[in-house]
Parts: C-alpha cells; structure tokens; sequence
DNA sequence: AATGAATGAGCGTTCATTCAT
DNA sequence: TATGAATGAACGCTCATTCAT
C-alpha cells in the first residue's frame, strides 16, 4: 500500500487512476486544511467534509493521520523540490541571478502555491517527532538546491561570506518567515515582494563594501 | 482579575507579594514547558505537577489556559523588549555596533534565555487566533527597538537599504529560525554563533559592494 | 441462502461445486484465524486476505460475519461429531477403552486439528448470544456421544458415578481446558498427553476404592 | 499512583477513604459488566453509567480499560486465593476434606459471588496478551494453594494420581467449566452442586479400584 | 462473482474547565 | 487558597455492512 509515496497520475488501469485521482483530491484538501488551520486544529472530519466524505473514509487511503500529513508534506515537498532543482541546475546567469531566481521559486511556492509549506522547515516543537524524520530527505534535497547555487558564486568570487552555513539558514529563515508577515492586495504585489525580498537577501552573499 | 498586567513584585500587602511571586512561579514553569513541549503538547496538568499544585489551582491565578500562556508570553516579552529597549538607546557606537548588541540580545534571549520565545514571533497558524492580537503590541514595541537604531544607521548614511520593512522582516525570519537549527554543545558555542550570525545579518543593512 | 447448513462437495451442477469448494477454503481460513486470534480479534479483512479475496466477496456466500463464524462452528463441530459418532457406536471393548477412545478424538480435535474448537464447548460470555442457540444441537449430539458409552458403562456395572450429567460436564470441561494448558514440543508430546489425560478423566467414571 | 494495588479500605486520611470506596465501587461495577457481558463487550460507558458517571470520570482512578480490567481481575482474584489460601493451610481433616473443601470454595467463588473469575482461568485468545502475563502470579498462587494439599495427599498415601499437573489441570478445567452449565433455581442448588461436583472431582486423586 | 469505495456506529482516550468542600 | 472530583466535547481509529460497477 504505496499511499506515501509521492502520486503518478498516470496508473496503468482506470482503477488505479481514479484511486489516484482521489487521493491528489486529499492531499489537496489536506494540504489547504494545514495551510489554515494548521497541524493541531486540522481535523480529519474537517478533511472529509471538503470532500464530501466521512472521516472513516479517508482511511482506504491513508491509515492514520499522521501518514496523512506526511505523505501531504512530502508530495508539496517535492513539488517545490523539483522546481527549485530545475532553477538550480540551469547553470545559464551569473550566481546572484540564479539565487535570485531560487529566492523567487521558493517564495512563489510557500506563499502563493502552498502557505503550509512554511512550516516543513518551521519545525514546530510540537508537531510529532516523527514529521522531522519523515521530512529529513526532503530539507536536505531544499538545502542542496541553494548550496549549489551558493558554492558556484563564492568558488567564483562573486559570493563572500563569512560562514556559508550561517548565511544558508538566515536565508531560509527570512524567507519561510515571509507568510507571516506579507499580506497580497493585488497581484502586482507579489511581484514586489519578490522583487524586493530576493535583492535584501541576496546581500547576505555579495560581498559587503568595504 | 488582571493578571495579564505585567507582574509587578512590588505589590503594597504581604498578600499580593505572595501572590505575585506564585504568579512568577507559574510563569516560570509555564516557559519551560512552552519551551521544551510546545503550545499543543502543553497541558495544565504538566505546569501544576512541576509546581506541586494541582490543575484547578491555576485558575485561582489565571482564568484559562490561553490567558496563562499569553501572560506567559507577555511576561517573556516584556524582559526581552527591555533588555533591547535599553540596548537600543545607547547611543553610543556606530549603528553596526549598535545593531550587532541588538541582535546579540536577542539571540541570547530566544535560544539561550527563553526557547519557546522565537513562536512569538513566529505565530505558528495553530495558536489561538487571540494571541496574535494579544502579543501585537509587544512585536510592535520589539519592532521599533530595532527600527530606532536601523533608521540612525540610514539617516547617517552607514545603513543603506532598498526597502527598510522587507530588511527588518528578513532580520526578523533568520533571526528566530536559529532555534531551530543551533544546537549548542559547548558554552563558547553561543559566543561564536552569536558572532557569526550577527555579521551575516548585518549585511542587510551594510551598503554592498557596488 | 442456506449458507449454514453443512457444505455437500457433492453438488448437482459445474457451478455449485465450484461455489461449495470456495465455501470450504472460506470456512477453512475462518478456523484458522478463530484458532489464531480469537473471536473479537478476528475481523473479514483478515479472513479475505487470507483467500485472496476482499471482506465484500465474503457476503456472496455469508451473510454477515456471524453466520460466517457460525456456518464455520458447524463445519468442524459437524467433523467432531462425526468422528465422536463414528467411535461411540463402535460396541466393541470394554467401555474404558470405549470412552478412552472418544476422550482421544475429542483432544485430537480440539488441541491439534482445530484448536478454535474448544471455544464452542467454553461459551465465552462476549460471543454474540446467537452462537449459543445455533450450536445448541451440535452440543447435544456431541454430548450424547458420550454419554451412549457412559451409560453403556453404567449399565454393565463397569462405570460407577455418583451423578451422570455432573460427571459429564467435569468430563467435558476437564477437556476444553487442555488447549489453555497444553503445548507441544514433538510430535510425541500429543499422545503422551492423551494416554495421560484419558486415563486421568476416566477415574471420574470408573468406580473408586472402597 | 497505585491504583492496581489492591485497595486497602483502611487509608489514613478521609480523602483517601473516600477515594478508596469509589475504587472499590468502580470495581465492583466492572466486575459485574464483566460477569454479564465479557471482555469486549465490556465499555467504559457502560460502566460509568452504573456507577452514576461518565467515561471520563474513570480515568480519575484508572489509567486505561486495560488497567481497569486488570486492577478488577487482580481484586477479585486475591480475594479468592486468599480464602483459598487459609483453607488450604488449614491441616485438620484428611486430604480429601481439605481438597473438598477447596473446590467448595472455588465453585462459590466463580458461581456464586464472582462468576466472571473462571475468564480469568480460561484465558480466552481473545483477551489482549498483557492480561496473561498480569494475571500470572495469580493464578500461580492459586495453583499452589491446590497442589498443597494435593502433595500432602499424595506423600501420605490418601492420593494416587498418574500425573500430577495432568490431574491439576482436569481439576482446574472441570471447575472453571461449572459457570457455563449450572443454573441454580433456589439457594439449596448450590449446596447440592457443590456436594456432587466435589466427589465426583475427588475421584481424580483417590485411588481407582484396583 | 468480484470488488473498490463509502459509511455509520461505536470505542478508548485526552483535556480544559467547573464546582463543592 | 487549594484541591479532588467530575464532565462535555472532541478526536483518532476500527470494523461490519452496503452498494454501484
């Protein structure tokens, strides 16, 4: 029973698709239930009835809450991961260019796309221990994402930094901080936002004036 | 019943300096289970076990849980506003100095002093709606410790930045991201992480290399 | 659907050979898992997966899942008493050796063959009252297998018992216990318990020392 | 919080007396929604609902049903091994009258005052595993108490047994089997069955006819 | 005949809150 | 002031049963 893993549309027989079909329908409810509600106030009825299911019936496809959410987690997860993979690997632009672009991609993801998915590097304490695990592989493939970027500028020169790590997590920090604090009017202003917040972290690898 | 107003343990009878210094003893234990549990996995009956006392004793001092945490965060947020209110007005130094102790306060504040503190800032979207409005003016009050001393630095020209409140937000995000990924093995290790992480956040506000 | 009434392999046409073949191998994966885990802990999905089958298919040949467990306590009472039968009205031997005899198919059965037996005699309080009624008569045939040979033995003198049914119900319960106690090593093991525990249950029949 | 502990009536203080009773009122509760419907249609709600209460008040005195099962067993249980206990020690009397007399208080025990203690014998498969290893002590001090006169019997010459677990076994399946077919109709039933049902037990210790 | 999907009813457990003493 | 007792509301989970395909 596959259910974590991440869902391929295309199933061989129509029974497996429409399976498929249900369970992107889940982890698509699931997914705004968390981005509203949060872990601890998402409830499973509240899932089933967006659904217009019962709560028993969510479990032909998930066996618990918890794998619920994790192979929730897990599928945006990837989603973001395979965008910011494909920015990255672009190896076309200079370094602040491509960062820039990832800066964007990943904005993009967690405040426009999927304002949950602040919280899979959030880390709240009082989430169960085992999303940390579960989510582990993920924050790691995230991570590389940004440090190829970031270790081709500075072998390059046109990064400086003091300690490569500490900048990495102060960008991760600024930026999966942005759902808290920005509120869209218009469209444009995502936009700016982007804009804006990509050029005030890129500064923390150009090197400074002297 | 105000006991959300900040403790004062100069209160004028014997009585009220009892019942202030329990007060402080439930906020005490109130931060360390915050800290080490989190919001959901606190309950009332953990907070009174550490006191000696029993779950319906607390409601002689707070009405509700929501009331117990918030005074609890107030109180936390008080003691670190002023350690910065007080940092922010000396005037003495550069604003890169100045700045820098700010940031020092505060990383010592929420990832040596008080854990749990960085989930104010955060706002994770399980928390009751009201501590958002409750805490409100303590960010506020937070907020301007820095800005005070940022808005010196632009006006005198040390500081340049294309959006002031985008830098602020992104000083604010990697800041209380450092709990979640400093671990601390040996004391000195807060010296150095304080060191590093200010130098790299204080980039934000440098002018860059042109 | 006379489900429960018990399966003839000998059916008329191509078909309902086929439907009382699939009813044996459901019946036969029903003992089995009654014997493994109990009544209560026995669930459809168990039984179906087992068959390589789905809990709904079960329907199409039982009703509901006590007449499942029901047509499957009929089924191998119906063996027992067959056997039991088959030994008691054999008249040849001394009634010891008689009542020997049926002692060793009765633990036979119930501790090797069907180990889940042994509940149709104990009645757990927490089976549905149902089962009591619907397996009244198969307790009665099977009791009246014993009892032919007690009486036989009571009539030639060979037997001596203060009251017959009291005796019986020692017998039997003396019996439906061995399964709670017993556990095979060797093969071996089996018929040294049964030498030994025949020979024990007989005292209650045969006449004491004066 | 030692609430599997058998509860002494004499506590210290007034509030633990009270607490005491209302454990020993939850218990007894429990143990007649036992006696009447078994295990696992045993609920806590219904239990609460005799007791005046609701689900919830429960687990004021007892962690889970499990331990509330297991507490009851283990109350009822002492309460039998001790009877049994001070009359097995009791050296007057031949082997017979001091076996006799065990199973006469056996049989008043699991017929007449707790009729749910032969499940405690009988460990249906059924039961979660934790009960068999709880209740072990148990029913290896009820064995002795047994065995105790039994061996005098046997070192003296009273008894003869082929196998002496073997014949403790039939001893013990036979009693536990009297709940299921005894149906006292007046008072003087029991005295009767009682009588029979102990003579014709006796037989599995005294000597055969030769 | 077979099954995937769906569901209602039920259960054990948790916890903030209330109240009489 | 302190507390033991009690509770209602909620939640995650199980499972026998039904039904459309």
């Amino acid at each position: 029973m596959s259910t974590v893993e991440v869902v391929d549309e295309e199933g061989p027989g129509r029974v497996e698709r429409r399976r498929n079909r249900k369970v992107l329908d889940i982890l698509t409810a699931t997914a705004d239930v968390l981005a509203e509600r949060g872990y601890h106030q998402t409830n499973l009825d509240e899932i089933a009835e967006r659904l217009d299911l019962t709560k028993a019936s969510l479990y032909h496809y998930f066996p618990s809450k918890d794998e619920l959410v994790t192979a929730c987690l897990e599928w945006v997860g990837k989603l973001v991961n395979d965008r910011l993979m494909a920015t990255a690997q672009n190896r076309e632009g200079t370094a602040s260019e491509r960062l820039t672009a990832l800066i964007r991609v990943q904005l993009d993801s967690i405040v426009r796309e999927h304002p949950q998915m602040a919280q899979l590097f959030l880390q709240p304490l009082d989430w169960p221990e085992s999303y940390r695990e579960r989510t582990k592989e993920l924050r790691k493939e995230h991570d590389e994402a940004f440090r190829t970027v970031i270790r081709d500028g500075i072998a390059s020169g046109e990064f400086v930094v003091e300690d490569e790590s500490t900048a990495v997590h102060c960008l991760h920090g600024a930026m999966n901080y942005v759902p808290v604090w920005f509120r869209a009017k218009r469209k444009k202003d995502y936009e700016t936002m982007y804009e804006t917040t990509a050029a005030s972290l890129l500064r923390l690898f150009r090197p400074p004036a002297p």
